[in-house]
Order: C-alpha cells, then structure tokens, then sequence
DNA sequence: GTCTATAAGATGATAGAC
DNA sequence: GTCTATCATCTTATAGAC
C-alpha cells in the first residue's frame, strides 16, 4: 500500500495529464482517495506547489528513464530511439499526453513559476537533443533539428491524443528517425 | 464598430487560445465586453455551444485563409510553404497557439461534441497535406509525412509559446520544408 | 495525518423585468 | 439585447479539534 503523499501525486498527475491544470480540483483528488480536501491541503498548501512537486517529479522521472536507456544504446540512431521510446511509453503506458504537454499549452494561464519549470523541462529536452546530434553536424544544425524532433513528438502526443489513434504518433516518430536515417 | 456577437467571438478565442477553456468564464467575457454574464448566456445558452461556434468559426477562417495561399503557390512545395505560412501567422498574429491545439490538449475534458468538432479540424489538415503530397509519393507514405507536419507545427507552437520564442517555430516548421526539398 | 466547519469568492445557468 | 436578481454548486484556502 503506497503512502497518500504518492497516491495524491499519481492520481492528480493523472488528472491533470487527461483535462488540464485548471479542470483538475483538489476536492477531486479528495475524493479518489477517499480523504477530505483539506487533507490535500496538509501537502501542498496552495494547489500551485502541487503543480510544482508534479513537473519536478516528471522531469525526474523522464531521465532517469532516459539514462539507462541511452547507455545501452548502440550508436546515435538508437540514442534518439531511446528518446522517442520513453516519450512513446508516457503516451501509451498511461493512455495521456505528456504533464509538461498539457502544462506548456496553459502555460499563460499558469502561476508564472509553474510555468517556468515546464519550460525547463522543454529546455532539458532540447539541450539532450542537441548534445547527441552534435557528434554529427554543427551545433546550430543539430539545434534545429532538436528542436523540431521535440515540437514533433508533443504534437504527435497531442493529435494521437485527440484522434483517439497511437499509430498516428507512431508514424510522426518513425518519420523522424527514417530522416535520420538518411542521413 | 463590431457588433457584440464578434466581439464576443473574439474575445472568447483569444482567451481560451491563451489560458484554455476551462480556464475562461462567461463572467470574465462579459467584463471584457462591458457587459453581463447573462448577456452572453443571450448569443449562448451554455459554454459548449460557445465552444462550438468558436471552433466551427476558427475552421472556417483556417481554411479560406489557405485556399487563396494554395491558389497562387506555384509548385507542391510552393502549396506546403503556404499551408505552414496560415499556421505561422496564426501564432504570430495573436501571439497565442492554435484555438485546436490547446483544445485538442484538453480534449479528453471537453463535452464530446466538441471534442469530436476539434478532431475534424486535424482530420481535415492531415488530409488536406495527403492530398497534396500524394502528387509525388505514395498515399501511406504522403499520410505519414502530413501526420509528421501537422504534429510539428502544432508541437512547434506549443513549445514556442513555453518558451516564448517565436524562432522555435521557425526552426521546426523550416526543418519540414528542408526535408520536402531534398526529396 | 485527517477531520469538521467555515469562509470568501467564482462558476454555469435561469427567470423575468425593461 | 441587456439588465437585475438569484441559484445551486464548486473552488481555493484556513482555523482548529481529534
């Protein structure tokens, strides 16, 4: 039996991940544990440091999923497969977009430090991105390419997400790799 | 001077494309129009039928913005600069993502028809791409290549308003075409 | 840690006057 | 068309008991 703390994380990343930051209230997350919503409270005083504890702990998450995966993978190609992959199992292993996803479309409608760590973990992203395709072109090209591979996989997210369709994220990721491929 | 009903139009898409829909309400609206919450429960009974308007306008306006663009574009890649070209001015414009994109984020919590109407707008891009980038390839392959581009370019807008740097999505949406042109 | 109780305010929505 | 008035409900948040 998990300790209400990481239920309370789960059940409102959950949450959140499925209809948005602000569809998403504490008297909710109550209720799914069968506690009080002031209990909710007892963790997070305001609901922006939930948000904050989510991101902190997706982004966590996200690369120390990634680690492991890229030191066992052979070569540039099956590092940037390793990417995609954990980005393919947030999707399909919870039936949800990315937290930092849903958060980056609200952004503007978010406590400004919340925000702010969504786009870190974007900037993390990128940088992982770009540092891998360096060994195989000019920074400002692997940049570029970054970034684009990035904005393709949350929107990717997002479509298979609204068409109810992985394949559809599936073609947008393998169209990526087939690029590099090519190379 | 407008009449109220665009006006209300407007200042709803520019709301819900900057905070998203279940972070705007009738209340917020009216205030922006100088007006009362009951008013605009006047142009629509419920927030659904809002939503559904604004959708079923922001299609409209997607797609006689491109027509015109395609009619005069010499060449396939010509015809994919232009429908990219309606996606940019729509994020620099406004200084806001795609009214579909943040809906089709918070998708899974909209009332279904809206859902659904969201959907046929991304149904509707990815065919539209099909159509015109099956002149040289293969239909699966063409359908690939657009999920590919419409995830980009929305994904592109996401991480550019997080990021709040429009050259984000220049460099994705260029890095699409550079692939076109090689082919 | 979890509860009851409560506050102050927001929200979607309606009835009926002007 | 726009208003006042009102509703039931939800929301974030706090104080203080157990």
């Amino acid at each position: 039996m998990t300790d209400t703390l990481e239920q309370l994380l789960d059940t409102a990343e959950s949450a959140i991940r499925l209809r948005g930051y602000h569809a998403v209230s504490f008297r909710e997350l109550a209720d799914d544990l069968g506690i009080k919503s002031a209990s909710v409270h007892y963790y997070f005083r305001q609901k922006e440091d939930l948000g904050l504890a989510l991101v902190e702990r997706y982004k966590d998450r996200f690369f120390k999923t990634l680690e492991p995966r890229e030191a066992q993978a052979d070569g540039l190609l099956a590092r940037v497969e390793a990417f995609c992959s954990v980005y393919r199992d947030a999707l399909v292993g919870s039936d949800r977009i990315c937290l930092c996803g849903m958060l980056g479309a609200e952004s503007a409608g978010l406590p400004p430090a919340l925000a702010a760590s969504v786009a870190d973990f974007f900037e993390s992203n990128v940088k992982w991105l770009t540092d891998t395709l360096s060994e195989v072109m000019t920074e400002a090209e692997a940049q570029c390419k970054a970034v684009r591979m990035v904005a393709t996989l949350q929107g990717a997210m997002m479509l298979a997400s609204s068409l109810k369709n992985y394949g559809i994220f599936d073609d947008a990721a393998e169209e990526n790799l087939r690029e590099l491929k090519s190379l």
